[in-house]
DNA sequence: GGAATTCATTTTGAATTCAAAATTCAAAAG
DNA sequence: CTTTTGAATTTTGAATTCAAAATGAATTCC
């Protein structure tokens, strides 16, 4: 982290108080304020604060502040419309492309939880890295830069979270399968599903 | 556009500049002199410029300077792909809620060229009205911030004339017919392949 | 003649300054 | 006692300044 740029080190440091609930929901970050404390001036800040905008973290009410984003139920609901969509393509386009190296890594993610589902916080952890991974593996750059949709894993409702490993690891499996079976539109309807059936438990509408 | 913000002003300028390729790709930005034209200083143009990347209409390198972005082949497909599945989504939910009035409104956009293609200017504006109308109509407040995925259509490949009004006019109104009927599954299938077929003709693999 | 090196110039990244708008708080009016 | 007004303070938006890195050109070396 420490070769990187003063505002890529900082876009790491704010994204990471907001996802920690260092900085809360709705409260304003008072830009000198802030600055001061991260031993930096107003503008990187500035600029991590308007890049976290995109991303849904933060919200600018011109003239008067940016706040740490209160995301409300429909907002969260419009996400996990995006993401069921944007991942099951990504899914298709890994069905079609990835390498046995690629598969195995996928397997590997949920290997350590086949006989133990106890840890949770481990089991969240390897389900992000393995919608990441499907989303790099998709080989689709735009797929990538859509933080956007990333993120609402990462806060308080971790998608990992939100059902069990009873539930979600044979889903996961039956994608991975799809994926290695190279059948990119049962790789798409499967992940389609796992996604609105998370979304719908989340918002029983 | 004068009770704007400097840097809402700016930034539909700057981005004006470039769709109209005053700005060409691959051309660096130097920002003191791009301020200097467009009579600001270098900070306001800093967080269009930052946005416009976000968009992918900008490429910044870090310490050597920002560049109109050259967009490749396959970041234009990626693009594609994208937007297939996300405005399939936008039209099976404008199917779910449309109301009559925005029903019609999708109507009118065509109007006019039903008995006279010969306007292909005007039809290009029309198409891009009609998307941007479906995407409003999903009551999807996330799709509507993606503005990446809209950009194309509005760079030198303008989707409207990728193909002719007499390819894509039925496509347009076999969409529109879906979402009058409330047939959701249905205008997200057509939707979808519209645009794959306007991706297809522009990228023949 | 061409490659490498040094030095001046340009440009970016970051901090600071300044002006205008928003907020706060106290006093006055109803 | 509540509401309104207005001045002091804070905070944002924008311009400017400063330092460090990159660029480019001239000169030296091979």
């Amino acid at each position: 982290m420490e070769h990187l740029e003063l505002v890529d080190r900082l876009y790491l440091t704010v994204k990471r108080m907001i996802l920690d609930q260092e900085l809360v929901p709705g409260q304003k970050l008072v830009q000198e304020k802030l600055a001061a404390e991260l031993g930096v001036s107003r503008s990187p800040l500035l600029k991590v604060l308007q890049r976290l905008e995109t991303e849904l973290l933060v919200e600018s009410i011109p003239r008067r502040g940016m706040y740490v984003k209160q995301l409300a139920a429909t907002e969260i609901r419009d996400v996990f419309q995006c993401r069921a969509v944007i991942e099951g393509l990504s899914a298709r386009l890994a069905a079609e492309r990835a390498t046995p190296e690629e598969i195995s890594a996928l397997r590997d993610c949920f290997a350590p939880f086949v006989n133990d589902n106890s840890d949770l916080e481990a089991y969240a952890r390897a389900d992000r890295q393995f919608h990441q991974l499907i989303m790099k593996y998709s080989g689709n750059a735009v797929i990538n830069r859509l933080e956007l949709l990333t993120n609402i894993h990462l806060t308080a409702f971790q998608a990992g979270l939100l059902r069990t490993p009873k539930d979600t690891l044979p889903e996961h499996r039956s994608i991975i399968e799809a994926i290695a079976a190279g059948d990119g539109p049962m790789a798409e309807r499967r992940m389609r599903g796992h996604i609105e059936a998370s979304g719908r438990l989340l918002l029983p509408d």
